[in-house]
DNA sequence: ATGCTAATTATACAAGCGTATAATTTGGGC
DNA sequence: GCCCAAATTATACGCTTGTATAATTAGCAT
């Protein structure tokens, strides 16, 4: 909805001068909600302007284009995902670390419906656009690299030191799993209505840790 | 690029009629083709009309709208990677299908560009348009349908019958690893570039059938 | 051969898109 | 209190989109 009718108006809408930052962090936040509520292709260059309670030119002041601004919100979302990723696991013994991972992973804020439609929703311009790809390669390495530091601890601890090549296999294990159940509980929420996200995925990281090609057995 | 470089042609292209059924396939096909190739948004309707040798007013007299081309599209994509699917396990032993399984998910075609792009596309509509939704859920349903199936030979063999609600879980759980690590192979191909991806997806989900939460041992 | 019906093409239109640019307002320096 | 640069608004343009519809063609029944 327009500030006027459709009709010119008698007078400009009052306006205030924001900082570079404020106003393009702004941008980005409304660029998001946009992307959250409407997908996609609802994120217009006005839809964002509207909610950033700003004119569409204005966009152009900050972002050379409209893909621009869209990268920078992507780029932002991401790097928040990690960064309260990082936040919540803390600095606990490793089992202690262990759970907030899987915990940060299943449960909000990380899977409420405005987190999981950005993600779904960015992730298919990763192939048409080499940026977007860049951006979210960046962000899951760094998600990578916070598993491989709890899964370091976690052999440590139990003194059987792993060489770091394991150490890297089992951390693109450990992340797979993750990924795989995030994007379930994201996709198809009922289908654990009545179940222990929170422990299953927890059985199965200790299950595939506790595991080499040499000593994986059943024992019952 | 049209028929005709913007100049009024001084005749009609030709044409040939079409059987119902075969017209709408190969608008699906284009439709699919498309999206593969230019993402969602380059998905339009005179895009697919081009790719099928047609003129774009023919989509609309065997689809609703171009909504329901697109609905179209994803439901024969997914179909056919459910199927595609049943297909390559067959009826071997407990053991060949499992690999078989893991195979098509780790490997071609199951990961080729074409299949990967089409897929993070539609992810993206899952979220804004129910029906893109029920399509999807659909077609986990049924691949989880088929893991179930492995999952309860696995045990079955092993001579440790399972209750049905365990077989859940672990279908649900096995599923996550694959979706996972299909994922990861699809969106970062480099990171498995000298790694044995078959290899470390069927370690993890044995380590994940063979634990229960009171037989989890690190052996070694 | 002819005529009829369905299939297909060609054309047009209104709406929405990203973008460019000129006009206006704001707020701090003097 | 004025002025000037920067920030913001307002307006317009050209292009693409999905859709509607009229004109034409193709193929089959007779």
């Amino acid at each position: 909805m327009s500030y006027s009718s459709g009709v010119t108006p008698m007078t400009r809408r009052t306006f205030q001068h924001q900082p570079k930052e404020v106003r393009k962090s702004s941008l980005v936040e409304a660029a998001l909600d946009a992307v959250a509520d409407e997908g996609l292709s609802g994120a217009t260059v006005r839809e964002v302007a509207e909610r950033a309670s700003v004119t569409p030119g204005l966009i152009r002041k900050y972002f050379m284009s409209k893909d621009n601004l869209i990268q920078a919100a992507y780029k932002s979302f991401v790097d928040d995902l990690v960064e309260k990723t990082v936040t919540q696991i803390g600095n606990g013994s490793t089992e202690e670390r262990l759970r907030q991972l899987v915990e940060a992973t299943c449960q909000l804020p990380f899977t409420d419906k405005r987190t999981i439609s950005i993600w779904a929703a960015f992730i298919g311009m990763t192939h048409d656009d080499p940026e977007m790809l860049e951006i979210h390669r960046q962000g899951y390495q760094a998600f990578r690299d916070v598993i491989a530091s709890i899964i370091e601890s976690f052999y440590k601890e139990r003194g059987t030191v792993q060489p770091s090549e394991v150490i890297r296999l089992k951390a693109i294990a450990v992340n797979a799993v993750l990924d795989g159940f995030w994007l379930e509980v994201a996709l198809s929420p009922e289908v654990f209505d009545e179940i222990d996200v929170v422990q299953l995925v927890h059985e199965s990281i200790i299950a595939i840790l506790g595991s080499t090609p040499e000593n994986v057995r059943v024992i019952s």
